[in-house]
RNA sequence: GCACCCGUGGUGAAAUGGAUAUCAUUCCGGUCUUCGGAACCGUCGUUCCAGGUUCGAAUCCUGGCGGGUGCACCA
């Protein structure tokens, strides 16, 4: 419709002697302006000197006697606006797409490879609420991948699995608990690694002071995994432990992943990279490290430190290395961290250019703001960073609040719904603050209202099959025309929350169609004995409301009862 | 100091350079013979400041002001 649409404008401007110029055709925001818009007459005008309204019903004209197909009418508005209202089969192939599961499946990426990671956990640290933002935004975006044609899309993740911080951790816990340390809790980890920390700031832990040469020592058998070191079998122990917890927690919350990469595999391949590549690293006090250009305004960075372990940047090196090696070259590479990571990921990305221009070419970054979550309730650990589990239990209690009755697992499928909402409402990158009294609501613009309206939709089915009637699109009715355009508009907003990565397109449009719906539902009898080709009608769109809610939802990585 | 991100009703957000800036929430007023009301309808209320570019600016440019983050061996 669009490149009919754009034909016959050229062909108007020609037939006019108007001179061809770059116009602009785009749903305006406005549904009532119509389907289509152009600013064709404003950019003539503007060109000829002349007045574009003028202009506008001259071009409108020629549309008359052009007859366009499909077209209901055209019009001019505002300062020369020209509007195209579509005759309302426009949307029944939609419509008819609508009534099936794959609706929503675009071709955006056909045939492409695309690898996401995300929710990379500390494996010594309990998942806590950026972790939850993190796992909600990279979940949507695999989601967004596997809906776009992909040949084949890959969740995976990069658990930090050796570091100093992780020495710290085992140090304390060899001290306290004894070699024959085994862990039984998560919080037992966090609270290790919480306090080595603060150890190794004063250098003393307990009794014993000068402790960093040990906790170093530590980190170096860790590197080197070196078996004799008794250490390394806690180490071992924790890790198990820790990967286990790991895959439960995003288990509830809805997400797989097809594959780690560690991050003590990363750090190993990273070190022997940048030692490899000499010419693009530089020696400096004992270190390596990468100077960019100057014109590129980033910093130096250390890759390999003077101990001779590799940093976070070489690790991430390696990590390119493995995902390129292990995923078989993908064509898109997402990675999806904190925005406080963006200058660091630059540097890396440069750097990795110069080794492997295909490392940077396929590479894309998505970061996201933080999480900050008050509330009485909140027992903080980890220098008051409040758990996901946590913060999901408040938000379950706020549910059970509405609905006395309601079971264990609803409640949370609810509070998780109305949670990943919130983050994933705003355009990821602003940080969030929740308030579980007033920013996470189930009325009005929420998770819990669209799981609601597609509930409800699903309902008015049912009730149809009672009544032994059920979704045609045989006869259409009036009144409905305003929804049958939202729904076919899906597919083009999937399509555009793919090209930009950015899930919430989905969310917006959702809302929009949702209140849409509820507000149509409110205005009279959908199910009606007496009008059985109508309701069958009314129901067929209610059906393809729903699958839209249905497939918008599961992108967003929300269930629908 | 340098760099990056962000400033939209009281609050939380949306808006390909387009039309009267959209939605939710709160307050207030209504709907109710439910199709499962976590709904629907209505009222009040907003683009940080100053210039500039443009037919047209929340959006682009310049300069302020305010907030956040990052800048050498942590991750």
């Amino acid at each position: 419709m669009k490149e009919r649409l754009e034909k016959a404008i050229k062909e108007a401007l020609g037939e006019l002697g108007l001179p061809s110029v770059d116009f602009s055709l785009e749903h305006p925001k406005e549904l009532s302006h119509g389907d289509y818009m152009t600013n064709v007459a404003l950019i003539v005008g503007k060109q000829e000197s002349q007045n574009p309204i003028e202009l506008a019903e001259k071009i409108v004209e020629n549309f008359n006697n052009q007859k366009i197909e499909g077209i209901e009418k055209v019009g001019v508005a505002g300062p020369g606006f020209i509007n195209f209202t579509l005759k309302r089969e426009a949307f029944a192939k939609a419509l008819s797409d609508a009534q099936d599961k794959e609706w929503g499946n675009t071709e955006v990426y056909a045939g492409k490879k695309i690898l996401v990671e995300h929710s990379s956990p500390n494996l010594f640290k309990p998942f806590h609420i950026g972790h939850l933002m993190n796992n909600t935004i990279g979940e949507a975006l695999y989601r967004l991948a596997k809906r776009s044609g992909a040949e084949k899309a890959t969740p995976i993740s990069f658990p930090s699995d050796i570091s100093l911080g992780i020495a710290k951790a085992i140090y304390v816990l060899r001290e306290d608990f004894g070699k024959d340390f085994f862990p039984s809790d998560i919080s037992v980890l966090g609270d290790a690694y919480v306090r080595g920390t603060k150890a190794y700031e004063d250098d003393k832990y307990g009794e014993e002071t000068g402790i960093h040469p040990v906790i170093r020592d530590i980190a170096n058998k860790l590197y080197s995994k070196d078996p004799s070191g008794e250490y390394l079998d806690i180490y071992e122990k924790c890790k198990d432990f820790n990967i286990k917890y790991f895959e439960k927690v995003v288990e509830t919350l809805g997400s797989k992943f097809e594959g780690y990469i560690f991050e003590s595999e990363a750090g190993e391949k990273g070190k022997t990279i940048v030692i490899d590549n000499l010419e693009i690293f530089q020696k400096s006090t004992g270190a390596i490290i990468y100077v960019p250009e100057e014109s590129k305004k980033l910093h130096t960075a250390v890759f390999i430190n003077s101990d001779g372990n590799p940093t976070y940047e070489a690790k991430d090196i390696g990590l390119l290395y493995l995902k390129f090696k292990n995923y078989n070259n993908p064509d898109i590479s997402i990675t999806v961290t904190d925005n406080q990571q963006t200058s660091h990921f630059d540097v890396v990305i440069d750097a990795a250019g110069k080794i492997n221009p295909l490392w940077q070419k396929n590479s894309i970054h998505r970061s996201h703001g933080r999480m900050t979550f008050k509330g009485a309730k909140m027992s903080s650990r980890l220098g008051g960073v409040p758990l996901a589990e946590e913060m999901i239990n408040a938000v379950v209690e706020e549910v059970k609040e509405k609905n006395k009755d309601i079971s264990e697992q609803s409640a949370r499928e609810i509070a998780v719904s109305a949670i990943k909402f919130t983050i994933l409402k705003a355009k990821a990158g602003s940080n969030i603050n929740f308030d579980p009294e007033t920013s996470l609501s189930f009325e009005g613009d929420s998770g819990p209202y669209l799981q609601y309206t597609a509930v409800r939709a699903g309902a008015l089915i049912e009730k149809g099959k009672a009544l032994n009637i059920s979704p045609s699109p045989e006869s259409p009715v009036v009144g409905t025309e305003t929804l049958e355009r939202l729904v076919a508009r899906f597919l083009e907003v999937v399509e555009r929350a793919q090209r930009e990565w950015a899930p919430h397109y989905i969310v917006t449009y959702l809302l929009e169609l949702a209140q849409e719906f509820n507000s149509w539902y409110g205005q009279g009898k959908i199910v009606d004995e007496g009008d059985v080709s109508g309701t069958a009608y009314r129901l067929y769109v209610a059906s393809s409301v729903r699958q839209s809610l249905i497939n918008g939802l599961w992108v967003l990585g929300i269930e629908t009862p």
